[in-house]
DNA sequence: CTGAAAGCGCTTACAG
DNA sequence: CTGAAAGCGCTTACAG
């Protein structure tokens, strides 16, 4: 590929003319600009990146971490991410750490060579060790968190999603509520858990299971629910809440696979509202996180520390959710 | 961060030898190599992969770009891609075109000051000219193409799998069947209309519906499919082709809005196997691709174009896929 | 087995 | 407005 000595030589020119020509348009006369600005088209130059920021110390490069690209709550993060760095004309570069510290770690120590500026990252537990190594630049952790102390935080304000599906059920005469939540180690289910036994009200009967692990919840939630739905109806919850789009599938299909009909015989809200919550049979309620905006703000945030626009200490951003009332949810009133 | 230069005078070596040490540790005596790698430890030294990049010529990064993030088959794409390239010490740059050519151009323009080695991309529709300033490096396509000449292209064997799905449905006995599928100006969906074509048997009364575009299939893929339902049951077909996961979705909504049931009323096959179909509560029989294959594929395929071990011509490598037979084909036998 | 020197392609004070 | 020169951090023949 054509390199800035080609264009130079092409067009009678100094290196230096044509490197300014391109980053500093106006320092150079019209005419010259002109000439070096064809010479290009016919060469086919671009800019050697790494040429670049080798010699201007910058990387001018965002490394993102998630944990599973194919959760949509995660692809998203991915897309709204991109979609601000490309904005800027930085690099971004994608990892998936599938849960795994160890894979976390490799997939960062990669990202140590390529000088980042910045890190964005929804970790996985246990997760602040890998990240001591990146104490010189602006970290920004999503959903989740590491411990490190000088990361900015962006999650959903939890327990304000647990106050709109209570009060919803509450409303609707629900005083038999079952609870489906992952591991209480992660902090998001741990909130989640705490913001619906803060705000149930005090008559209703609770029912809580707290699934082993993060991952896999589905099958788990399949299975509790079954246990749930054979329980004699005078006995069984009215409502069950899933504390995440994974449990929310397994609950559904338990449900249907115990022979009963959401609404009509059990009423559900969906914590995150997954794509298929819409155009099921029956649609589900579901409290949704605004995640196309906790990731653009994330990405934002990170461009503010970056450019030393931000002094103060990093803190912890919560965003807050929005109950979508849908055909799951029937009153018993 | 520190250098190779602090390394050694840390160590009281020379720069060179801290390089083989890193790069040919065979070539350093042991004593030397623990000395370096001690200083290495203690200074946070992680190779400047800029400077490496430069003076070797070579980028070791790859271009991804995927038309849509939130798309599963894509996500799935991207996972098995960078796990493919990750084993590879190689560094993965992925971009998302949205379906927009001059979006995907933008990317196309930063991707080519990477000095990328490869491209993998899912094109959008009439993108040729778009990758005609790759010509240097292996690009390989998947799922669609662009029309490029040197490509290799993978791709499903979407007659074979519209086979599947005419002979299962005509071994229930159905003989009156309604296509839904995407616009054929996008190859994928041409196939699967001339499959479902060729394969269904003669004695067959077919109903095909081509909604405009390639995005947005859901809703308008509900409307049709409302209006097929209305039809007494005498006309109506006794089963509906959905040619891909978003249209699949707008029919479960269409019928359900309608009424009916699945299988009882009219059964439905989905090309390709979204999440849902399996817990939905008439699970979807489904045509499934082995994306996460697909994916792989293409990155092995790719690093072998890289190495040079591939002097054949660019060609078009076709998966199979699978049926999985679930409850929304019903025998009317 | 180790070191001195050149060079990858760019940018940037500095001089004119 | 333009050019000559130095240097970013690394690797790699070449010499010893």
């Amino acid at each position: 590929m054509a390199n800035i000595i080609d264009i130079a030589k092409k067009t009678g020119l100094s290196p230096s003319t044509v490197s300014r020509a391109l980053s500093k348009p106006e320092k150079v006369a019209a005419g010259t600009r002109e000439k070096i600005m064809q010479a290009i088209d016919e060469l086919g130059y671009e800019t050697n990146i790494f040429a670049r920021n080798l010699r201007q110390g910058g990387s001018r490069t965002i490394g993102l971490i998630v944990s599973d690209i194919l959760n949509p709550f995660h692809a998203t993060v991915v897309k709204a991410i991109q979609d601000e760095i490309y904005r800027e004309g930085f690099t971004l570069i994608v990892g998936s750490s599938e849960e795994d510290a160890a894979k976390e770690s490799t997939i960062l120590a990669q990202l140590r060579s390529h000088q980042l500026q910045g890190l964005i990252i929804i970790p996985t537990s246990g997760t602040c060790e890998n990240l001591t190594s990146f104490s010189g630049i602006p970290v920004i952790e999503i959903d989740r968190f590491s411990g490190r102390q000088q990361s900015d935080i962006i999650r959903l304000d939890n327990e304000e999603g647990m106050k709109l599906a209570a009060a919803h059920l509450h409303g609707l005469g629900h005083r038999h509520i079952c609870y489906i939540g992952g591991s209480t180690s992660a902090e998001t289910f741990r909130e989640r858990l705490e913001g619906f036994q803060k705000y149930c009200p005090e008559q209703t009967t609770k029912m809580l299971f707290e699934l082993p692990g993060i991952a896999a919840l589905q099958a788990q939630a399949a299975d509790v629910t079954r246990q749930v739905c054979q329980l004699p109806a005078s006995e069984r919850p009215t409502a069950i809440l899933a504390a995440n789009n994974d449990i929310a599938a397994g609950v559904v299909q338990g449900v249907y696979q115990s022979g009963l009909a959401l609404a009509q015989d059990i009423s559900l809200i969906a914590f995150d509202d997954p794509e298929w919550a819409s155009f099921f049979p029956c649609p589900v309620t579901a409290i949704r996180q605004p995640v196309y905006d906790m990731g653009q703000f994330a990405a934002r945030q990170l461009f503010r520390r970056i450019r030393g626009e931000l002094l103060e200490e990093a803190t912890t951003w919560r965003f807050t959710p929005q109950l979508i009332i849908r055909h799951s949810t029937a009153s018993l009133t």
